[in-house]
DNA sequence: AAAATAATTTAGGCATACCTAAAAGAGGAG
DNA sequence: CTCCTCTTTTAGGTATGCCTAAATTATTTT
């Protein structure tokens, strides 16, 4: 298995290849490859048995792509938390360095890592890191565009994109930031929150992209 | 620059190519690949502008070489830090994990490693970390097997070598122990030392690589 | 100084992982 | 149900980095 082997069971994973049949074009452009290379590369994944794949209909994860996406994802977060709570790296800073780092990260060093850590459950973006055995633990969150005027919670989950993880840090909006909404303007209008006593306008795009407490 | 390439550099660094031309044939040995590998190797090592290559009389790093291998070395000793102080790793396992973390560390991750190491001097073998310029600290040292009987002095540095570490981890000896010399046997025999009121017996081959305050 | 030996380079191959272009298959619209 | 389109695969090519075997250059021995 190879970093760049890592990088197909990633996206395979990211793309729902748990559960359904994934379509080749999709895993090219998650890639930035060819369609051509993928089919490729998906002959030999599926020989080292991490892929279960059929010609012109797509591929699924193997339990074995899966333990290993997992585990990739996984170090990945983990490293990720490292990073921001004690090299003093930002929200946005984290995520391409961790991309390299997850793939050298054995199995004690994950453990070892996680422990230092004091295993915790949840990526610096709010994403949940696997535990070892690829479980992830879920909490029930809704888009905070689906919220209503009035209505109060926490933030729990952003996406990662580092545009728009700037975008957040310079409205001052983190993990667990509890905030209420204001004002909601119609047609995906913007979104007036208070957070920390301060009143902040989203955009309905970004509404879309942070997940707060059900 | 690829994690290969940066093996060359490494290894070229290690066998003096900071100052001598190295001998294809010993790149080859210490990278365990095959000379013919290796003058191909260096043919685009020297358009990369990393290494000067006269054929058929070896090679030297260039200024810009000797740069990238001092902060290879760098990452691979603070990484071993990090574990051994952070993950508790032992002092023989940290090697095979740095060597892996040392090709994914840009410079922004390498110093606040540092910074979070409080800026070590030495590794956890004793060899001085490179600083960003490329300097080491050199302190004067001499071998164990060089010491007369009754001096004292002080463990600095030992060999980076898995079986010998775990033999010295056995007995006891790790960097920062005082001692004194007990006794010597004449044609390279073992020398005996007391450390931690302890009566220890080296080998004149360990004795030779372990070295003391000079 | 010539011959033997050792080191080095060149030549030709192999595997990986990508590419483009062309052929083959799948699925929807008329 | 056939045609058209989109997707997927196959074919052929490139670059990297390794290999072995053969040719070349350097060195040591006689």
């Amino acid at each position: 298995m190879t970093p760049n082997k890592e990088d197909y069971l990633k996206a395979i994973n990211k793309l729902g290849g748990c559960d359904d049949l994934i379509a080749n074009k999709k895993i090219a452009d998650a890639l930035h490859i060819s369609p051509a290379s993928v089919s490729e590369m998906l002959t030999k994944l599926e020989k080292e048995g991490a892929v279960e794949y059929v010609p012109y209909h797509g591929i699924r994860l193997t339990p074995a792509g899966k333990q290993q996406s997992a585990a990739l994802l996984r170090n990945h977060r983990l490293w990720e938390v490292f990073l921001l709570r004690h090299l003093g790296y930002s929200w946005s800073e984290v995520h391409e360095e961790a991309e390299l780092l997850e793939h050298v990260t054995s199995p004690r060093l994950a453990q070892s890592l996680d422990a230092f850590l004091k295993h915790p459950d949840f990526c610096p973006h709010g994403a949940a890191i696997p535990s070892t055995d690829g479980k992830i633990k879920a909490i029930p969150l809704r888009k905070l565009a689906q919220m209503s005027v009035q209505d109060t919670s926490t933030i729990r989950k952003v996406t990662e994109e580092k545009e728009f993880l700037n975008y957040l840090q310079e409205r001052n909006i983190q993990i667990g930031s509890s905030f209420t909404v204001l004002s909601i303007e119609p047609y995906e209008g913007p979104i007036t929150i208070k957070l920390a006593d301060k009143q902040i306008v989203l955009s309905y795009k970004a509404a879309c992209h942070i997940e707060v407490d059900a």
